[in-house]
DNA sequence: TCGCGCTAAATGAATAAGCATTCATCCGGT
DNA sequence: ACCGGATGAATGCTTATTCATTTAGCGCGA
């Protein structure tokens, strides 16, 4: 068995299990059965419960936060720009269910090393935000009186609150383009600079 | 030593204890300590852990929504209903911060007895909005394709995100008010009938 | 006014259970 | 035969909860 085969393998058993239970609730054993490991076999991968945590972040989240860029980058007006965001943050929550539910909740905690990494982690995120929003500005596009640093967030905001809705129902109550459609649009008019 | 007054002071000790630590860092000593009682006076006034948690949700956020919901009924139009509401979110996360922290963290664990208590307070809370929406799309104020169930949200996560921001720094990097009527402004624009 | 039970409230040391982490041992491939 | 990876039972620490004991307030009789 190669040993890259294991990490990913205890990877993605963790992120169903903090999923499900939670960081704190779930246990080593839980994440070791999952993946059909031994529980000491974790520590061969992780130093300990928290670094997993830390590690399905940093090699999940860094992957989405490179697609949403890459996307964003290919869309010529800002208008499209603020579209496709919404469409892929949505689009994410509904087909990567675990993890949207692990950003949504464990990300969340109170812990010391958690706030620090997500303070940089979200900021790296919702600036994609506030620099479409400038670029608009400077077109002309969006009002000169909005400012990037509250928009951004507002407008992340609302997104984020969507996921949460469909992190907490097991279905998806709505559509998910149409909801993108709907919140970029709202956004949109409300940055409008006629 | 009147018993309602140790229940007040070990709630109190509780909200500042939980928004430090969180939930499960948090220990009984700890709070026992805070609220200079010993470790075993919790259990005459509480059941566990979880019940301070709960009970803190229920006493603190129980009051804070019944005010939220007079306030936006003595305003006459619903722009004025928005604003009010989107005002009062953010005061209160400001004046309260260790109770705005623990519902930013500890409400939106993963653990099954709060995700249930969560669905429902939210919702409460939330539907202040879509009420106020609705009102204001029968007057013709708002465009009619808005989604009061999709807009509640929108507006709803716009405040939640400023006040995770708060919640996460020292101090408090833009002004209440000057936030509160840019976010409302930015909202009102964007589902206005015009 | 004093002191003597009586009761409810408060205490905090002891308990007991839970669980992350370790490490002596065990493969399986070469 | 060797060795790096894998195993999972044993360890030891952490902490919620309990409960035997103490304390404080109060009424009442002398």
């Amino acid at each position: 068995m190669k040993s890259s085969d294991k990490h990913e393998k205890i990877i993605r058993a963790a992120v169903k299990v903090f999923a499900k239970k939670g960081f704190f609730s779930a246990r080593i054993s839980d994440i070791a059965k999952a993946a059909k490991v031994a529980d000491g076999t974790i520590y061969l991968y992780f130093n300990n419960k928290f670094d997993i945590l830390i590690s399905v972040f940093d090699e999940e989240i860094g992957k989405f936060i490179a697609q949403t860029k890459k996307l964003v980058d290919q869309e010529e007006t800002p208008q499209k720009k603020i579209e496709i965001f919404a469409l892929k943050h949505l689009s994410m929550a509904k087909e990567n269910k675990s993890l949207a539910e692990i950003i949504q909740m464990e990300l969340r905690q109170s812990h010391k090393l958690i706030k620090e990494y997500r303070k940089t982690i979200f900021s790296e995120y919702v600036d994609i935000i506030s620099n479409i929003i400038r670029q608009g500005q400077e077109k002309g596009i969006f009002r000169e009186d909005v400012k990037p640093g509250i928009a951004k967030r507002a407008f992340f905001g609302a997104l984020d609150e969507m996921t949460r809705l469909w992190v907490l129902s097991p279905k998806p109550p709505y559509d998910i383009e149409d909801t993108a459609k709907q919140i970029s649009n709202m956004f949109l008019i409300g940055i409008n600079s006629r």
